[in-house]
DNA sequence: CACAGAATAT
DNA sequence: CATATTCTGT
């Protein structure tokens, strides 16, 4: 029944996020995920929990009936995330089907092996970044790739990464201040308001992105 | 030689 | 476009 589990790459435990409206139902992919040796996290039904849970890295969305089968080789989705990320192959997981004595090998997809998938930024990177941004001052010249990544902390960033996404998150600055120099910030100009360092945080489209004019400042001079 | 940043490449 | 990689100057 749970042979496969003896796999020495089975991640015991491994966690999975049910979504059901049905509680009955849940409860019985629990008990079937429990016998396989999956940990259940959530028995949250919100649809939008299913959207939060595909955008947060979720690999698979299945409908009903369920076929246990889809259960025993769901941790297959884990080694193939894991050899797209790594470029070598963890040593930790056999994927190879070896003739390991007995034991029921699952055979992976062939996939075209070591294609290392590039980084995506989610929301979540993205507030990782913008905090560090904003500790170091966002035009300050220590917002340096090094130093925001070391501020990040996130595991297997690269320096170039943060690079390359800095690159882009400047030039995107220099999109808005053009927008403000008309808009924004020539309201500020006549006007009662005058902003605190606080006030004058902007809120850009839905990525929470943050600014500080006033930092700011010096580029609309030089832009104008 | 390391690094940041711009310029390209994918 | 978004990211990655290479090129350049410090």
């Amino acid at each position: 029944m749970t042979s496969f589990t003896n796999n020495p790459s089975f991640p015991v435990g491994l966690k999975v996020l049910a979504v059901d409206h049905d509680i009955g139902a849940l409860c019985t992919i629990r008990d079937i995920c429990n016998d396989l040796c999956y940990q259940v996290m959530s028995l949250d039904p919100t649809p939008s929990s299913v959207m939060d849970s595909i955008t947060q890295g979720a690999c698979a969305f299945w409908s009903k009936p369920l076929d246990e089968n889809q259960f025993k080789i769901m941790w297959q989705h884990l080694v193939r995330k894991a050899l797209s990320e790594t470029r070598e192959l963890p040593q930790t997981l056999e994927v190879k089907g070896g003739k390991k004595r007995g034991r029921e090998d699952v055979d992976l997809p062939k996939q075209p092996l070591p294609k290392k998938s590039r980084l995506s930024w989610t929301t979540d990177l993205d507030k990782l970044f913008l905090s560090a941004m904003n500790q170091l001052g966002v035009n300050s010249i220590n917002a340096t790739p090094k130093k925001i990544l070391k501020l990040m902390n996130f595991p297997d960033l690269t320096t170039g990464q943060v690079a390359s996404h800095l690159q882009k998150y400047r030039k995107y600055l220099k999109g808005e201040i053009k927008k403000s120099k008309f808009s924004r910030l020539s309201a500020f100009q006549g006007h009662d308001e005058i902003p605190t360092q606080q006030q004058h945080l902007t809120e850009i489209g839905e990525c929470d992105i943050f600014f500080d004019l006033s930092e700011l400042f010096p580029d609309l001079v030089d832009n104008l």
